[in-house]
DNA sequence: CACCGTCGTTCTGTTTACAGAACGTTCTGC
DNA sequence: GCAGAACGTTCTGTAAACAGAACGACGGTG
């Protein structure tokens, strides 16, 4: 099964970024080692128990491992936390982190979209390719995203939040 | 098992609200009707697959049964859905609804704290209790919150990303 | 009142996730 | 080279999650 595959790598990532062994996780989480190992090359279907009692032990919230994949661009790295629809929109909450040494150029967007991003740490330039923003960190910018847009870390990488807005259909 | 019955009751309340049989709901995902009112009552231990399946024909990410608990104030309702430490302060990202008729008040936070509303939709008044800020859909607002604050929904409900981010001790 | 549909729970047999043991492999150090 | 240890995989018996059937409890209709 896919999911199970999904999870299972993404398990295993976790646990080598680590540093811990198959045995020592299983170890400390409880888990039986033969079932660790079947779960990480996807060859189960977990329980809900079996991956709270390792996602714990590996100091991770469970959304780690079924929260939605990362997207990856040539200078973003972003992952969907959250997603809200009201009557007149979709929001699209992301967490992103922009490398430095790259520009990550967008095209634009459906008309009416808006982006948000609040930074943490790192300085950005963001927002319209002909007239773009600098952002620092706890500083935020908005700007309209029907045109086309870049995203660039000046300096470090950037950690923030972005927000995508855009009208409902 | 006290994580089985969190979810289960999550399980429920999703499918209550939609106003979905417990019989409809196993027809539509697949899921036996057994199983399904065994898991609602916290007795089972569900399988990813079970749970996929079944936040899926709900229509809802499978964060939203595993993911962390709303905290729930005067008129303020939210949960977290994002947590990002760096090495200035510890970021944290709640998605919020302001319910209007009340005013919840906060105590300041440590030096330094600062919060950001991103609203979706409705209008908030938000901010320093002595001088607060008032922000519409597709707005944004930031305010110092290391003294008395305010959350208040003018008119309607109020929808939207709070953000807060307070320095590392 | 009896009939029938729907509800959620409990029962029954099968499948499978689990812990732990056994296994082959790859490094160490003596 | 041969112990010993650690690694990850595969095996084995048990517990439990699963689908589907059977069940009792309601609520509406003739």
């Amino acid at each position: 099964m896919e999911l199970a595959q999904e999870v299972g790598a993404r398990l295993r990532g976790l646990r080598r970024h680590r540093g811990l062994s198959l045995s020592e996780l299983a170890r400390r989480s409880g888990v039986g080692k033969g079932t660790l190992s079947e779960l990480e090359t996807g060859r189960r279907n977990p329980t809900l128990e079996t991956l709270y009692a390792l996602t714990t032990a590996l100091g991770a919230p469970l959304s780690t491992v079924v929260g939605p994949a990362p997207v990856q661009g040539a200078a973003v790295h972003a992952v969907l936390t959250d997603r809200v629809q009201d009557a007149a929109a979709v929001s699209e909450v992301y967490r992103v982190r922009i490398q430095s040494g790259a520009v990550q150029r967008s095209a634009a967007h459906a008309a009416g979209t808006t982006e948000h991003l609040l930074v943490f740490s790192g300085t950005a330039r963001v927002g319209p390719a002909c007239a773009p923003l600098k952002v620092g960190p706890g500083g935020h910018a908005r700007w309209a995203a029907d045109v086309p847009h870049l995203y660039e870390a000046v300096g470090g990488d950037v950690e923030g939040v972005l927000v995508v807005r855009y009208p409902v259909a």
